[in-house]
DNA sequence: TTATAATTAAAACGTACGTTTGAATAAATC
DNA sequence: GATTTATTCAAACGTACGTTTTAATTATAA
């Protein structure tokens, strides 16, 4: 019998893999366990439902984003009474990309996934939001203390765009014109750069 | 017997709704015949094929789209020898608004199916993708044009992004915070200048 | 009016899905 | 080693899906 950690792992892996390119919807549980090569019971067994294995997925690749973004932002506040768009647009993106840019195998895959995950029909797509809640309440409070003046209703448009872009960048990740196209670091410091630089301005605006 | 254009019309309007709002594999074709009253043949008859149905919901909403924006972007090249920025992606942008705008009812429904075809695991993605091809290539080549200095490369990461974020306008359309809030044309007109406003700036950069 | 074509209807085909069940096997605990 | 718990297995449950088939009905053409 293969260790317990394994079959999880390796049914969250293959499930993220399959999520992304087929969507929620389009990924039956056969489909995965079977390239897991593991039983159909077992994803009850672990998970519980379908719904869950897509939770576990989200929050294993979420948490430590979040998490580096919350503490980021506070490095940002420790640092600088009002701190710059583009340090706060780093902060939001760079663990984003970074978390992509640890193994070349997974960079689309994970790219991927995260993109789809926040486009997928109801309720599929709250899970994701969820995981995200606390790091969008965050930066869009820092947001606002640095660009008082723009409205709230400004500030979320924009934010939501910029996290479009994100999407997108994440999306097309690993391929030829791609702003991310591999996972060295300096990879990941350019697309992060070019991202911000594309996006502070219009923030300002 | 219903007239054959109001079927076929029906079966499109009622699977237009649904694929934005569950996705091409969260939908089943008896969901929607059953809310078009119509029997489940009929979308045999009339289309095909589940995928065909899809591609004539696209084809519906996108052809004019590509239209009007090559016919703005036409009358951009004859009145400028170099259009500015601004004017192309409004351009670009204002026809996809623009018919999201015909009616409250629809409002939300266009916009959210703009926005689901466009991310769409394979090989749905690819309908909504060759609709739109003919538009991509003129507008790409109308920016190589008017910033010569930029690579194809970037130029093609940018043009993602400001699609990304058109993507991301339809799907917020109707929402309290959204860009897109109402049908007027000043809504529009509105919107469109706000997007451009946050847009333009990063494609210069 | 009759014949032909178009359209709709209902049932069925062939296949598939997420979830549940009960048994078997493996691992952990005493 | 015996017992308990955890994990895996295979089959089945209850339901569903896109597509196909055949017949009936309606619309159009001659």
């Amino acid at each position: 019998m293969t260790p317990t950690t394994d079959t999880k792992e390796q049914i969250i892996s293959v499930a993220e893999r399959l999520f992304a390119e087929r969507g929620f919807a389009g990924t039956t549980l056969r489909s995965v366990v079977s390239e897991a090569g593991v039983n159909l019971a077992a994803v009850h067994y672990h998970f519980g439902s379908k719904e869950e294995l897509f939770r576990a997925v989200v929050v294993r690749l979420a948490r430590p984003i979040v998490e580096r973004e919350l503490t980021l932002l506070e490095e940002l506040r420790q640092e600088h009474e009002v701190p710059s768009i583009e340090a706060i647009l780093t902060a939001l993106l760079k663990p984003n990309l970074e978390i992509l840019a640890q193994d070349k195998e997974t960079l689309v895959i994970r790219a991927q996934f995260m993109g789809r995950c926040r486009t997928e029909p109801e309720p599929i797509q709250s899970i994701a939001a969820k995981e995200f809640a606390a790091s969008t309440e965050a930066f869009l409070d820092m947001l606002q203390r640095v660009l008082p003046e723009q409205s709230r209703s400004q500030l979320y448009w924009k934010f939501d765009l910029v996290i479009a872009a994100l999407i997108r960048v994440q999306a097309e990740a690993g391929q030829p014109f791609a702003l991310l196209r591999g996972i060295e670091p300096a990879d990941v410091e350019t697309a992060t750069e070019q991202l911000v630089k594309f996006l502070a301005p219009g923030m300002r605006s």
